[in-house]
DNA sequence: CATCTATATTGACATGTGTCGATTTACCGT
DNA sequence: ACGGTAAATCGACACATGTCAATATAGATG
């Protein structure tokens, strides 16, 4: 079919270009943004990697002295990742002695994951 | 690197430095590298209401005129991130006539959210 | 062909983000 | 107290990203 009409929602005869979205299911501007703030915390290469590396420990947890000869980043570097991950919720740090231990939250992953599904 | 001893979580009894992460379960730089570009087209708050309003249609599918309103940016703004989209493979694109019609690719959807399982 | 409409592309600009070196803070051992 | 180590913060830089106005492309219509 070649000469396919335009839309089909509201009216047809006018050269209503579009058929006119309902504003009903979509996002509301501040849903996408608080979103979409979660979803940057975890759309980057080193903190993706972080994540998978404390989670795939033996006791859950990693301190920062290991995680930055795993990622090869200065160690400045690495605390602002953790840093990012921590304010989004998405690691919890304990401080123990000398060293700070980070922990994934498993609920705040699921979180993440809810927003696509 | 630091010192040398054991892991040893919890009870500082002392001089534990820190564990040794195994290098095994985490991700590749290449797999991260990848899995970010992914997460990175979905992390934008317009992109998010885009693909929301999109997959809440009657049809499934919307045309740049009718999103253009609905997220209140000028045409080329949304045309770019409907590009972004597009390139990652979360969307399609069809020409039908004057108008661009797009589909939300749900298994790409899926592939997002299983970065995070 | 001429023209209008819908969309894509370009170029420019401001802002955001990742990175590092240098410094500071906190904690532990002499 | 002192020195040493782990981690956080600061300041600066390069680079990526979102945005728009202007322009270009493509298809429909007269």
């Amino acid at each position: 079919m070649s000469t396919r009409e335009p839309p089909v929602s509201p009216v047809a005869g006018t050269t209503a270009p579009c058929c006119g979205i309902g504003t009903d299911g979509g996002l509301t501007a501040e849903e996408a943004e608080r979103s979409a703030a979660l979803l940057k915390a975890v759309a980057d290469p080193v903190r993706l990697r972080l994540l998978s590396a404390i989670r795939s420990t033996e006791a859950g947890e990693a301190c920062v002295c290991d995680l930055t000869p795993l990622v090869g980043l200065a160690q400045p570097t690495v605390s602002h990742h953790l840093k990012v991950l921590v304010d989004a919720g998405l690691l919890e740090r304990e401080k123990r002695g000398t060293w700070a231990w980070f922990r994934v939250v498993p609920s705040r992953l699921e979180d993440v994951r809810a927003i696509l599904a």
